[in-house]
DNA sequence: TCTTCGCGGTATGGC
DNA sequence: ACCGCGAAGA
């Protein structure tokens, strides 16, 4: 059996709390220390036994990561070298947080609990509660989302008369955002403007900065800096996280960028007890401004670093990891490395071309359930990939009608829905009276009267005099030009809401949204309502106050901080994304690329490999091949058996049908490792597999080009055919510019001569 | 002030 | 194909 060659990988969890001593850490130390060592291979000993200062662990694909960071915090607390409590673990997600957590708990029972196995933004949230007041927030700020924080951007164009047509909310933002990453300031960035554009986002960053200090709220960049901020500006701060942190452990640190490096450095410069792992072909996350500097300049930033490398992979065969190797070896950005196994072989990659997105997931639905049949492969074993979110759409619909179970991962959001959005405003404003956008947001929602010029004159009243935006809707009266009924209006809400106010340090959460909703009339309103829609949303919301009621008794168990239920129940909530929730135990999972980091499976799909899907168009015009590439190397790296990747000659995007060439990544896979099939052309619904054995020779069907055909090009002029591909490409060498070119044979304007 | 209709932008990726 | 926003009408 394969399965029983592998040591334990990464998303493994439930073996770990069967080994070693499981949750009854007591016999002595010295023993204890001695299991932990014991399956390890050398490489990971050596990283766990590490001693004092800076460690980077090169840890490749399915090389047992986790089970290195796991194993080492064991190791510190059973040589006592560290006590729980000074362990700060960072992951970038909730799910990575939560088994680690878990594997650490399985390792050293209830001590788990007294550490920090967290995200960087939820770790910075909690340092930020504690010194918030000396940057001139209160301890209640609210942490505003994307679509929150584009809300307040919007609003300051508005008020500076920055014509969103000209520049797009979005780009400002997304300018402003790399700014924050890169620590630099409002006033800084202003200092250092160049173009028109980049001066109008210096104007609208300094209002923005301004307005989310007055409405004491923190978008996700904001968590970081403002801890930076702390931590630089303030001695004792500094001090205090210090002594508390003596052993700070970073996972996925090729995503780092430059704020959270800094927030490392600044936590561990003293006792230099920081431990990094990370692989830089892993490093898909520059788009949000992470820095793969970070993690090839390890030893540069930590001299005394110690580098250890885990090559030896348990995951994947032989054949997956050559061709992923294949695939990576192109970038220019990386260390050499080479993954191995003591797994030989293993079956072909499976490539396949289809007629379109349609055809596709026919076609992976089919094999999934071939796959089933014939080969007994459990469809919890069976992951599908995309590169963007909207491919799951027709992938879904197909897999309803094949009556295959499935679940996405990511995706349309629970908390982005309108309702629950709308009630964690109501219990936002509730712990944080400053909160315009949240304010905005419910003030007339139900519809209380209050509409847009009435809002208009609250918001400016309270941005010209500096007050809360509650303060100024409890004296609706000194509002400037606030009609009568507008006034009662403002003054009935601000009643209701007093009332909730007063229950929300002592109630526990699920009984105090179930008190809003009532008395906001919000339930009222979507029944009155009558509609299915309605009734759905209304549904949603009871699963909101059922997450709390599962928050009011978790923190029953651990008993809570300092921090009033409320308050942490919003902080929580608004760092959590869509988590594996409700893993559905015979299901196939869909996610995208990015999504399936750190995750692996038996039998693994990636489709809509297509030139400009994968790799994206608009992340190659960002110079991103190499990204995109590493994104290709997660994803192949993800299999442990099987491997297919699919795509479509044409597929539609914004009801457009688009003429797809296959991935560039895909002609990157050595042809003796794959096996390609091909639907036939035209041949619509109905199509036959042909298969061809190592790829690329002679499968074009009806075009008669052939390689060395000389032919001419309609724009391009003369040229001679280098390769023809499947799917009925040819590669063309054109003598005007020496350029190699993919074409379509039967659509480009192309004749033989 | 609220509702409806139609247009246009949108859909790389996520804490 | 879908959602959000603005214009126009009730």
């Amino acid at each position: 059996m394969l399965g029983a060659m592998l040591q334990e990988t990464d998303s493994e969890t439930s073996r770990e709390g069967l080994e070693d001593f499981g949750g009854a850490p007591t016999e002595p130390g010295a023993n204890r220390a001695e299991r932990l060592l014991a399956d390890l291979n050398e490489p990971q000993r050596e990283a766990v036994c590490h001693g004092e200062g800076p460690l980077l662990v090169l840890a490749g694909a399915g090389s047992g990561k986790t089970r290195v960071l796991t194993h080492r915090i064991a190791y510190l607390l059973a040589t006592g070298a560290a006590r729980p409590g000074e362990i700060l673990a960072i992951t970038f997600t909730n799910k990575a947080a939560n088994e680690m957590r878990e594997r650490v708990g399985a390792l050293v029972g209830r001590s788990v609990r007294a550490m920090w196995v967290t995200t960087f933004h939820s770790a910075c949230a909690r340092m930020l509660r504690a010194d918030a007041e000396r940057l001139g927030y209160s301890r209640g700020f609210t942490i505003y989302d994307e679509s929150d924080s584009l809300r307040m951007l919007k609003r300051c164009m508005e008020e500076l008369h920055v014509d969103p047509k000209r520049y797009p909310p979005r780009a400002i933002r997304s300018q402003i955002s790399g700014a924050k990453n890169q620590l630099v300031d409002a006033s800084a960035y202003a200092a250092a403007q160049g173009s028109i554009f980049e001066e109008t986002a210096a104007e609208v960053y300094a209002l923005y900065e301004k307005r989310m200090l007055e409405a004491n709220a923190m978008d996700f960049d904001d968590l970081l800096v403002r801890t930076v901020n702390a931590l630089e500006l303030f001695d004792e701060v500094r001090e205090r996280w210090r002594r508390t942190f003596r052993h700070v452990l970073v996972d996925e640190y090729q995503d780092t960028n430059h704020a959270q490096y800094r927030l490392l450095q600044l936590l561990t410069s003293e006792h230099g007890n920081l431990m990094v792992v990370g692989d830089e072909d892993q490093s898909v996350y520059g788009f949000r401004h992470a820095d793969i500097r970070n993690i090839l300049d390890f030893e540069r930033d930590f001299p005394e670093a110690e580098v250890v490398k885990l090559e030896q992979n348990y995951r994947s065969t032989q054949t997956i990891l050559s061709a992923a190797n294949a695939v990576v070896e192109r970038n220019r950005e990386r260390r050499p490395k080479r993954l191995w196994t003591e797994l030989s072989g293993g079956e072909p990659l499976q490539l396949s071309e289809l007629a379109d997105e349609h055809e596709e997931a026919r076609w992976v639905a089919a094999e999934i359930e071939r796959l089933g049949e014939e080969d007994g492969v459990r469809r919890e074993d069976v992951a599908v990939f995309y590169r963007t979110n909207a491919m799951s759409r027709v992938l879904e619909d197909t897999l309803v009608r094949y009556e295959l179970p499935y679940q996405v991962i990511g995706g349309t959001k629970f908390y982005e829905r309108a309702e629950v959005k709308d009630a964690i405003a109501y219990l936002s404003l509730i712990v944080n009276p400053a909160d315009q956008v949240s304010f905005a947001r419910i003030v007339n929602s139900p519809r209380r009267g209050i509409g847009k010029t009435s809002q208009g004159r609250l918001a400016a009243h309270a941005n010209t005099t500096g007050l809360p935006i509650w303060e100024v809707a409890g004296r609706a009266e000194e509002v400037p030009g606030l009609g009568a009924a507008a006034i009662k209006a403002v003054s009935r809400f601000h009643q209701t809401m007093e009332g909730l106010r007063a229950q929300a340090d002592s109630a526990p959460v699920a009984s105090l949204l179930e008190a809003v909703l009532c008395e906001s009339s919000y339930l009222e309103a979507l029944a009155a309502e009558r509609t299915i829609e309605a009734e759905g949303r209304a549904e949603n919301l009871e699963e909101l106050v059922g997450v709390a009621g599962e928050f009011d008794v978790n923190r029953e168990l651990e008993g809570g901080g300092d921090v009033s239920p409320l308050e942490e129940f919003l902080q929580q909530i608004s760092l959590y994304t869509e988590q594996d929730g409700l893993s559905d135990e015979s299901a196939i999972t869909l996610m995208t690329l990015h999504n399936a980091k750190g995750l692996e499976y038996d039998t693994v799909f990636v489709i809509g490999c297509e030139d400009g899907a994968f790799p994206h168009m608009r992340a190659l015009e960002e110079g991103g091949e190499e990204e995109e590439r590493r994104l290709c190397y997660v994803g192949i790296t993800r299999a442990r058996r099987r491997l297919y990747m699919t795509w479509t000659r044409e597929r539609r995007l914004f009801g457009r049908a688009e003429r797809n060439l296959p991935s560039r990544f895909v002609d990157e896979l050595p042809a003796e490792l794959t096996e390609r099939h091909s639907s036939a052309p035209g041949a619509g619904t109905a199509w036959e597999a042909e298969t061809f054995a190592g790829g690329a020779e002679s499968l074009d069907p009806a075009p008669a080009l052939r390689t060395g055909d000389d032919v001419v090009h309609a724009s391009f002029g003369d040229g001679v055919v280098t390769a023809v591909e499947p799917g009925g490409v040819v590669v063309v060498r054109f003598s005007g510019d020496g350029a190699e070119r993919k074409l379509m044979a039967d659509y480009a304007p192309i004749r033989k001569r």
